[in-house]
DNA sequence: TCATTATATGATTGTTTAATCATATAATGA
DNA sequence: TCATTATATGATTAAACAATCATATAATGA
């Protein structure tokens, strides 16, 4: 359980299609599993599993309210690590474009 | 293939234990195989293969020069990254911490 | 207390992944 | 040309992962 390892976790947990739309949901905020799952058309079983492994991680913290339990990213370095892998892949795309059209 | 699934890919290359010591190894420029798979006491044809997945994943460049080959890190952002992933870990690490510590 | 709603979890399945060994390819220099 | 060095790749294996269905738990309100 060293530091590169748990650096990966922390990425790994980001680096899930599934996850990545709950992180992009979230924002805008808290929400629960019962706005979650619908909002990003996936199984609500599937949706508590792939919360659980965040908050596993170290990346969301979840708080109950009830019968409800709302998830809400923990650290704002999440929406920055996202955004620059979003940097990326639009340099990428527009990289790969110009390779394309190249003389 | 859409935007959150080249997004999660690029984020999932970055998520693996070997993969980041590697990209920790090429902070100080380019590396060749024969250099990156000693320092990170990896095998070969392990280190070539994950090195070949970045690539592919827009993370890494190669350039050729004899027989040798030199991997690169193609784009800062993924410096930064790596950078938020530590604090994050970090942080997680201090808050457990006090969590034990606390009255 | 009972039905309902929200969430989590056991069991299962197919897929992906990381690592390893052996081997192939390809450039270089003697 | 041949041996050597650097790198990549096929085949295999064990482990991890994501998704699904069915079911369990737990809070709430009628």
């Amino acid at each position: 359980m060293d530091k590169t390892y748990i650096r990966a976790e922390i990425l790994k947990a980001l680096g899930q299609p599934t996850r990545l739309k709950i992180i992009e949901l979230l924002r805008d905020g808290e929400c629960c599993v019962c706005e979650i799952f619908p909002a990003i058309s996936e199984e609500q079983s599937n949706t508590s599993r792939h919360l659980n492994l965040m908050v596993s991680s170290g990346i969301l913290s979840r708080r109950k309210e009830g019968v409800k339990i709302f998830y809400s990213v923990k650290h704002s370095e999440t929406f920055a690590i996202v955004d620059l892998a979003t940097r990326i892949m639009v340099q990428e795309i527009t990289d790969r474009h110009e390779m394309l059209h190249a003389a």
